[in-house]
RNA sequence: UCCGACUUAGCUCAGCGGUAGAGCAAUCGGCUGUUAACCGAUUGGUCGUUGGUUCGAAUCCGACAGUCGGAGCCA
């Protein structure tokens, strides 16, 4: 029984075949008098082989039916072509038909907008455009784990579900199996989660570093790679409701080695992607953004920029540029400034650092200034910030006024504390989002088009 | 959530007060070792929903919904 042969490693072939069986889905058909032409593609790679169905084909009016998007079995020599455009084809000996893809199949052989494709999100990874994609997305993610595994990193499974209320990271989505319509109540009127599934509150996690840095407090180095979720009303080209985070945490690390952890990461995932999604990116250069190899390039030949926020203020005020926030110290960095920093100043990615603490998360180390945190923002040009981290807060009675002063409840955050009551540590990380580094290496301009089956609010379809 | 634009055939759009059009797709036929093939014909729409103005609304006004872009929040 022969077995069947991807189409990206038919296409590889160094010799003509005598016998070869394919499987996939019609890209399109061509009719000749006595035979046809069909494009076939099994989603192994971006190409197509191209079939020739003679007319001597046992069941050739079959054959002549199908349509974009019908799935068939190709039996055949594998020869070289002798049409310009391809190296390779297959003279079938046998077609079996799995399914026809009747007239109302939505793919057409022609651009189809973004925007469009969204609708048909369980049908659009059998175009270019998203097959090439969710390639890249799992190689992207092999080379994540890559990066740290060959780094002695451990891969931590954070949990999903949280009783932490107040992360500091945004809205967050209610977990419960309460009765909506009919909930239970306490006496005084309010819910009483005490008879809920946990027995308290529960909510979609914002963020495992919390629950990371105590694994990185044991084992040394550790990352984690999950979905997170936010529940922030955010309408954007790169905010999702559920997106996948890569949480890297290092004991016995200060903010230096945290952004050169980051900068490492970047530019290793960059040639990664580069090295092994070739003709992927190829199409994405060709049809999506002219400029994405120089920019993939210019990553992996040059270092990171790197600054200080009162640095990045003072550039900013000096560069005679019209801002619609005027950069002045103690702001939060806007998108604005964000752009002008990495696609005007430095043209390349920069890390600023050292932010006040006013605009800044309660467990970022304070400095020795006492006015700004060890906080590390990695600004890239077109997407703003990929990267978000900082040196930790080691120091027990500094962490625990930090919460206070936040607003936030004491009660929840014991066994975090306890981490810098027993043999606390320097120690640091930061969060990258996923699909912000597919719209990098891709140069995808919205982050539903990164993500599978996207999450965004009011759609939440298939 | 705020600001703005958009919503007409399967897709991309035109029409902007007098009762709906193009290109592509699809279907049928022809032709050709073709390459998002080509040529011809055909099919296809209660113009987002809902109220109003008007003799008459796809077209003007309001509300609502959705989509997109920008902002905020952040990864």
């Amino acid at each position: 029984m022969l077995k069947r042969t991807k189409i990206i490693d038919v296409l590889n072939a160094d010799q003509p075949m005598a016998e070869v069986l394919v499987k996939g889905w019609v890209k399109t058909k061509r009719d000749a008098k006595d035979f046809s032409f069909i494009e076939l593609n099994d989603g192994s790679c971006l190409k197509n082989i191209q079939i020739i169905a003679n007319n001597t084909l046992k069941n050739y009016n079959d054959v002549k039916k199908l349509t974009t998007g019908s799935s068939i079995a190709v039996t055949g020599a594998l020869i070289e072509s002798a049409g310009g455009k391809q190296k390779f084809e297959i003279k079938a000996g046998n077609i079996e038909i799995y399914g026809i893809a009747p007239e109302d199949y939505p793919l057409q052989k022609k651009g189809m907008s973004d925007e469009f494709l969204r609708t048909i999100a369980h049908l659009r990874p059998r175009t270019n455009k998203y097959g090439a994609a969710f390639r890249v997305r799992s190689r992207l993610s092999y080379a994540i784990h890559n990066f740290f595994q060959s780094r002695g990193f451990v891969y931590v499974h954070t949990p999903l579900i949280t009783a932490s209320d107040c992360e500091g990271a945004g809205e967050m989505f209610q977990v419960t199996t309460l009765d909506l319509k009919n909930p239970p109540k306490l006496p005084n009127g309010e819910i009483d989660y005490g008879k809920d599934f946990f027995g308290k509150e529960a909510r979609l996690t914002v963020s495992g570093q919390l629950n990371g840095e105590m694994y990185a407090c044991a084992l040394g180095n550790i990352y984690t790679f999950g979905p997170t979720f936010r529940a922030e009303n955010s309408n954007t080209q790169r905010h999702a409701a559920e997106f996948w985070m890569i949480e890297p945490e290092m004991a016995f690390a200060d903010i230096y080695d945290d952004m050169d952890l980051a900068e490492d990461m970047v530019r290793y995932l960059v040639k990664d992607i580069m090295e092994n999604c070739a003709d992927d990116i190829e199409l994405f250069a060709k049809f999506i953004d002219p400029t994405l190899k120089d920019t993939l390039q210019n990553i992996i030949d040059n270092g990171f920029a790197r600054i200080t926020y009162t640095e990045a203020i003072e550039i900013m005020q000096k560069s005679g540029k019209k801002f619609e926030y005027t950069p002045e110290y103690g702001i939060d960095l806007q998108t604005e400034h964000e752009r002008f920093l990495a696609e005007e100043h430095f043209k390349r990615p920069v890390i600023v650092r050292d932010y006040p603490k006013e605009i800044k998360a309660f467990y970022m180390r304070l400095n020795d200034d006492g006015k700004t945190v060890a906080a590390m923002d990695v600004l890239v040009p077109r997407i703003g910030e990929l990267i978000g981290g900082s040196q930790r807060e080691e120091r027990y009675e500094l962490l625990q006024k930090r919460i206070v002063e936040s607003g936030m409840d004491i009660a929840n955050y014991d066994w975090y504390l306890d981490s810098r009551k027993y043999g606390t540590v320097p120690h640091a990380g930061f969060g990258l989002g996923f699909e912000r580094m597919m719209m990098l290496v891709t140069g995808i301009a919205n982050i539903r088009d990164t993500i599978p089956f996207p999450r965004t609010p009011k759609s939440i379809g298939f």
